[in-house]
DNA sequence: TCCATGTTTCTAGAATGCTAGAATCGTCGT
DNA sequence: ACGACGATTCTAGCATTCTAGAAACATGGA
């Protein structure tokens, strides 16, 4: 993951509704959420709740599939775990030796990148 | 963590140069960097620098100590254990057999939660 | 086709955050 | 005590982000 990308999902989820909106998200796991669930557990207006659905889609942390006229949304985990590698990237770069965090994620849900 | 500290930490990050000064520190594990060293590796303006040095420590992600006329920085790794663990707390609530990532981060770097 | 429903876009105003020059504060060496 | 130096705070202006009402768009059912 470069900079920029996680720059864009560090700032997707710097929000507290964005944030609440993504957590969410990752408690629906593979099964994700309508706009309508979203906003029940959230409660904010309509177009605020899309402004910040758009903003997690943008940033990549989240995907949107059309189902008749509902929208499901789902946390995209892969993102996730390529922020936190990144943030702990080269972690005690000086001396690894006494560093117990650096690269040792083995992270990804079973069952590939979306959802 | 609670949400307001995990927002405050995703905040701190949200920002270019505040993500490049706290990647930098991370890379300077326990030994820190003070304030010059910083700036050479970043390079942006005094005042610019202690700004966001200011915001990396209020958000928790960072620690200053003062050595002499000259002011040594930390980033704080438990801070980033306790948001990468907020991140995927909860994860895949309804269908947790089907989840690779929920708490399972054996994470904080041998030595406290300092450096 | 027409209406109800679900969602998004448009818009403006308010709030927040960022930058950098100038001034200030504290510490060290002489 | 004084000057040099490292760092922070103050200030103002600029840019971005957030909110929510209103309007628009898309889909499904009658």
């Amino acid at each position: 993951m470069e900079t920029k990308s996680a720059l864009q999902s560090l700032s997707g989820l710097a929000q507290d509704h964005r944030l609440s909106i993504f957590r969410y998200l990752v408690t629906r796991g593979t099964v994700g959420a309508v706009v309508q669930e979203i906003a029940e557990s959230v409660g904010f207006s309509g177009s605020t709740l899309s402004f910040h659905l758009k903003g997690l889609v943008h940033a990549g942390l989240a995907s949107a599939t059309a189902e008749g006229r509902f929208v499901r949304y789902h946390a995209n985990f892969a993102a996730m775990d390529g922020l936190i590698r990144y943030l702990t990237e080269h972690c005690c770069e000086d001396d690894p030796g006494r560093c117990a965090i650096a690269a040792k994620t083995p992270r990804t849900p079973k069952g590939g990148t979306r959802a």
